[in-house]
DNA sequence: TCCATATTTCCAATAATATAGAAATATAAA
DNA sequence: TTTATATTTCTATATTATTGGAAATATGGA
């Protein structure tokens, strides 16, 4: 991962109300969160809502599948354990060279229902 | 660690040039870097470097350390530990409650020199 | 076709952040 | 005590982000 992307990661979890819906849809799965519920659930209008979820798609952390005329959301995994690796490789020891193997970050994903 | 301190660190991480001079940090050790030689290697204004030095220092990412007339900066690595903390329990399964000992992060530490 | 629902885009106001020159502060050394 | 060095704080300006109401778009159903 380049630093522009990790920036742009960083930047899209930067911000409170965010971060609260990434956490959201971490926990909430693969199969996504209508964009509605998110908002209900976190008192957000839907305008500002839609901003928000904006921001995480455009930094790749968050993607959406249309099903009528819903919008389910849901964490991006992938994209987020790219960021955890790339923190763990540049932010943590400057010795991924050195320890190539023991810093690869573990590996993370959803739950299976 | 609460949701506001994360943003707190996230924020400070979040721009080219801090996340340029934190990556040398990491990399240059607990003795620190001169402001005055993390500027000549950023190519940045000092006095734009001391505001993102006190944003990254505001966030608890960063120590200082005066030696005579030079302020030595250094990374701080438990802060980074513990937003690492953070996003592996918040941000990358949701799962922290069932799975308590494998979601512990694997703890970080500078070079010995 | 017309209406209801889900969501986004548009827009304007406000707030926050970034930039860099100039002046100020802290320390050391002559 | 004067001068030089290292760095910060001040200040103004420019840029970017956030907010939420209103209008627009997309879809499905009567």
């Amino acid at each position: 991962m380049e630093i522009e992307k990790a920036v742009s990661a960083l930047s899209a979890l930067s911000q409170e109300s965010r971060l609260t819906v990434f956490r959201y849809l971490v926990q909430a799965g693969l199969e996504g969160v209508p964009a509605g519920r998110i908002g209900a659930h976190l008192g957000l209008p839907l305008s500002t809502l839609s901003f928000h979820l904006s921001q995480l798609k455009h930094a790749g952390l968050v993607k959406c599948r249309r099903e009528g005329r819903t919008l389910y959301y849901s964490a991006h995994y992938a994209a987020m354990n790219e960021l955890m690796g790339y923190l763990t490789e540049n932010c943590c020891q400057g010795i991924s060279e050195k320890r190539k193997v023991s810093s690869r970050p573990r590996k993370v994903r959803a739950l299976k229902k």
